[in-house]
Order: structure tokens, then C-alpha cells, then sequence
DNA sequence: GATCGGCCCTGCCCGC
DNA sequence: TGCGGGCAGGGCCGAT
């Protein structure tokens, strides 16, 4: 379940193992993975043969590389269960192998693994981002992450609370702030002892700002320790997992005590998913909004 | 325009 | 043992 950190991890590896090769055969072997890239998979596999990656980039769960020339650029999103592998040529393909890459210099092939075909593949051009950078098409209505230098935080304040939905539901919003997913809102609202159906319009904006440093805080904890890990489908490039799943306080804790008052963390259905909270540090709000 | 619910997809796990 | 149902969930799309 990649969110901000595992993606960062991910695109720390690739900028390392697969930046400054030259691409000499592309397969898109599932015609889902390219779902996005409207004139299909083939397409796809004969646009980046000759292409070379120039740089590594990432905004909240999207990752893309720009090719030579950087008017293009290869976007990816990993979904719930998608892998980029770096990979020696020759050894066996994954069951989910959606995707290979292979370069000029022989060394290992990239390749996409996706087993429920959330995540996918898609050559897009590069547009300016209004701030002197350059982000591929689709990617330009999803707000800046929390973790980046430049995240406008009076913005995000004013617009949140200019919202009327419940706190979680904004945080989960891509074009509020981008990278937050269930497992990191589940753990930035117990930090701030906030119940996920808070309507936004009635949190002080100094809570709104606690909030977004939790956030910060338990990205940047989870980044440290190489990423959340569930089974095995979010790992590097490499294949490891990370270990931050040890460090969780509410998230997937049902029964399990809060680790600040030792109430029995609960779960409960959330807008077709779970969400965890401690029922006494985490009270539910007057006028809840689901 | 803002908000919300449903759906996509596959494999694992649990209960019967 | 085998089967069916529930669950995981980010993002898109249509309904309200």
C-alpha cells in the first residue's frame, strides 16, 4: 500500500540504478498497466525504445521519469500493490510482471509488477508547474505534498477549512495535499487526537497546523525506517520491505491498546474503508461528518 | 461547484 | 477439503 514514503523510497532507488540508461526494448505485457496512455500499450513499448531517463521525480504517490529532451516523461503510479524491480536479466519473470524495460548497458531490467492492476504506465508530456519545474500532464491538478520545500501551509489552512467535509476525507483530497493516504491519516489523526469525521470549518487553524506537522512528522519517521510494510507487496527496487509497519499506533491496531492510554484501538467503516481510532483520545465531534 | 458514493481488480483469509 | 464472501484501497467518474 505505497503512500508518500514508499513511493520516495522507490523513486531514491531509481534514481540511483536506472537514471542515465538508455533503453533499448520496452514491453507492456498487460493492456490495464497502460490504461492511461490513450493510444495503448504498443505505443507505449515503441515510444520509450531509444529514450534515456534524465532524472528521478515524484509528486505525492505519482513518480515519473523525464526522458532526454525532458518533453516527455515516463509516469507511473504504483496503485495498492504495484513494484518497480530493478532486476537481473534472465531470472524468472514475477507472476505480475505488467512491464519491462531493458537498456543498452546490459544491466538489470526494470520492470512493473502489479497484481491488482491499480497501478499503470503512460508517456505524457511535460508541463510547466507554474513554479520554474515540470510535471507531466496529468499530474498538474495534484497539490504538492506536505514533505515538499515548497507546500504553501497558509494556503492549505484556508483552503481546508474552507471546506464542509470531515477531516480525514480532506486529508485523503490529492489536490489538498497530496501523498496522504489511510495508513498516515489513521496515524497523523491519532497524533493530534482528532476523530477522522471532524468537520473541517470548525478546527482552529493552529489544529489544522498541529495536524499537517504530524503528518509531516510520521512520513518523514516512516521514510526514515524505508517504509511501511503489510506482506509483501510494497518493497524498494531491490525487493526489501520496509519496517515502519513496527511503529504503527492506530493503524491496523484493532483490539491492540493505544499506546498513549491503553483504550482498545477501534475500526470503523469509512467512506467503503477502514478507518482506526482511539476511542478516548479520539472523541467523536458534536456534529460529525462522514 | 462541491461533495459523496460506487466501482475497478486480485489474492488472501476466514467461516461454514 | 473446498467454496464463497469479505476485505484491502487510490483515483476516477457519475449522481446529487
Amino acid at each position: 500500500m505505497p503512500e508518500l514514503p514508499e513511493v520516495e523510497v522507490v523513486r531514491r532507488g531509481l534514481a540511483q540504478h536506472v537514471v542515465g540508461r538508455a533503453i533499448c526494448d520496452a514491453q507492456v505485457l498487460h493492456a490495464r498497466a497502460a490504461r492511461r496512455h490513450i493510444p495503448g500499450p504498443d505505443d507505449l513499448g515503441r515510444r520509450l525504445v531509444g529514450r534515456t531517463p534524465v532524472a528521478a521525480s515524484r509528486r505525492g504517490k505519482y513518480l515519473w521519469l523525464p526522458l532526454d529532451g525532458r518533453d516527455h516523461a515516463l509516469l507511473a503510479h504504483l496503485g495498492m500493490s504495484g513494484q518497480l524491480l530493478v532486476s537481473p536479466v534472465g531470472t524468472a519473470d514475477p507472476i505480475h510482471l505488467r512491464a519491462r524495460l531493458r537498456f543498452t548497458d546490459g544491466g538489470g531490467e526494470l520492470r512493473f509488477v502489479d497484481q491488482r492492476t491499480f497501478g499503470g504506465l503512460a508517456l505524457e508530456p511535460l508541463v510547466d508547474d507554474g513554479a520554474g519545474g515540470a510535471v507531466p500532464a496529468s499530474v498538474a491538478h495534484i497539490a504538492r505534498d506536505a514533505l515538499d520545500p515548497d507546500f504553501d501551509d497558509a494556503a492549505f489552512v484556508r483552503a481546508l477549512r474552507r471546506r464542509h467535509t470531515g477531516i480525514k476525507r480532506a486529508l485523503l483530497d490529492q489536490s489538498l495535499v497530496s501523498g496522504i493516504g489511510n495508513i498516515y491519516a489513521d496515524e497523523a489523526l491519532w497524533r493530534s487526537r482528532m476523530h477522522w469525521a471532524t468537520p473541517t470549518e470548525e478546527i482552529a487553524p493552529v489544529r489544522v497546523r498541529g495536524l499537517l506537522g504530524h503528518a509531516r512528522d510520521v512520513m518523514a519517521e516512516a521514510l526514515a525506517q524505508g517504509g511501511t510494510s503489510f506482506d509483501a507487496l510494497y518493497v524498494d527496487v531491490n525487493g526489501e520491505s520496509g519496517y515502519f509497519e513496527r511503529s504503527l499506533s492506530a493503524y491496523g491496531q484493532e483490539g491492540l491498546p493505544c499506546p498513549r492510554c491503553g483504550t482498545p484501538i477501534r475500526r470503523e467503516a469509512f467512506a467503503n474503508r477502514s478507518s482506526y481510532r482511539c476511542p478516548r483520545c479520539q472523541r467523536t465531534p458534536r456534529r460529525p461528518r462522514p
